[in-house]
DNA sequence: TGTACATCAGTGAACGCGCGTTCACTGATGTAC
DNA sequence: TGTACATCAGTGAACGCGCGTTCACTGATGTAC
């Protein structure tokens, strides 16, 4: 229909959008392209000149998902942002909130797409390791937070690898039942939060044992 | 074809074995009752002498996978079964094993089916519900196997349940992985193994940020 | 700056294919007498 | 116990449908002169 490069562009990240968004809430097997594409607001013949393929799409939407991920969350680790130093706590407490629990399509990219990425193509698979690996050296920047133990930069991310699978671990058990059980989900957020109060004091024995374990 | 009242009722748990291994690897999206028919041994037409749709299969196999868990936890942990009186900290060893890791369709099943039965059918989801409670509740039963602090019965849920969610993130994240970056994948199994590593001593701060919270 | 033409994002129909489901048929099993 | 018939698990072809992908076509944008 003639359009200018730069309205392309922005018609290609309106693609990228609407598929993380069916993507997140019912699988790539679980969207077609027309449906996909209907979504962001065009037929489905132009799919093609966009992207080479359906995996492709999908690579590409985990690579940008994970990658906004990782940058929203070192950006409220450094206290800029919208949410400008925001305490583990606080974050425990958002990420366990109801409202993250229900919000499948902007939530934590890494909870959303974990278990959909095994079953998709090698270069999502590759995209998601990698901004994983980097949102564990982020997290676990955190850890120092509390002088008790102080960890170097691999004792860290034993600790935010641990800590950030068991927020993700009960979020995704939460997520599982909140349609038909919504009052068993909010126990399994709640015992969670409850768990991870004061992740600090929650998480100086597992320094310890890093430690020990290390020696 | 002719065959047995107790053949067909076989064959039956054939069709649930085989659909139970091709979900789990591929969703129940990713696999064609076809397909399905075939790795049972017959063919696509006899599915529906044995079940309604391809919906209340997914819901049985949910039940009975979520059923058999919830039998073999609580005989582990009576120490009968073929695993007599394994300790906590084998369970956490096994469940964070690579052999356990890799091993998706016999595995755990809420590890392995809590993302998927999310997109199946609400009778599905209400049966991971149900058998995911009654795991929160045999699993608990480990938690007063430190005389330190004593939990009553809503406690130990709520232990439970975050210890339970925590060994399901890290082998989540293990498994999402696990294909395209094998070290990670161990990585994250070892880090969960070692803050995991004497649940009981990891658990007590735990256990008095609950007891502190109900008064 | 104005004209002529190539580019290429968009449309919408079509492709072959596999999906979940239905159906007519087969023939050993199970039942009635 | 033996015969006649109903049952029903199994087969394999067919149904309409939506899938991912391809294609011919359109026409404003972008470029060459």
């Amino acid at each position: 229909m003639g359009v200018t490069k730069r309205q392309a562009a922005e018609n290609r990240k309106a693609i990228l959008a609407a598929s993380e968004r069916l993507f997140r809430e019912r699988g790539v097997d679980g969207v077609g392209l027309a449906e996909l594409m209907k979504e962001a607001g065009f037929t489905q013949g132009g799919f093609y000149n966009h992207f080479p393929s359906k995996d492709a799409l999908a690579a590409e939407v985990v690579q940008a998902a994970v990658g906004r991920a990782s940058e929203e969350l070192a950006a409220a680790l450094a206290g800029v942002g919208d949410r400008p130093g925001a305490t583990l706590n606080q974050r425990v407490d958002r990420y366990l909130s109801r409202e993250h629990s229900r919000d499948l399509e902007h939530g934590c990219a890494i909870a959303g797409l974990a278990v959909d990425v095994r079953r998709m193509g090698d270069v999502a698979q590759r995209h998601f390791g990698e901004g994983l690996s980097r949102i564990f050296d982020i997290f676990g920047t955190i850890a120092n937070s509390s002088e008790k133990v102080e960890l170097d930069q691999t004792e860290r991310r034993q600790w935010a690898i641990a800590i950030y699978g068991q927020m993700i671990g009960v979020l995704l058990l939460a997520r599982s039942v909140q349609s038909t059980d919504p009052a068993l989900a909010d126990e399994i957020l709640t015992s969670g939060k409850a768990v991870l109060r004061n992740v600090k004091s929650e998480s100086e024995s597992a320094k310890q044992r890093i430690k020990a374990k290390r020696r």
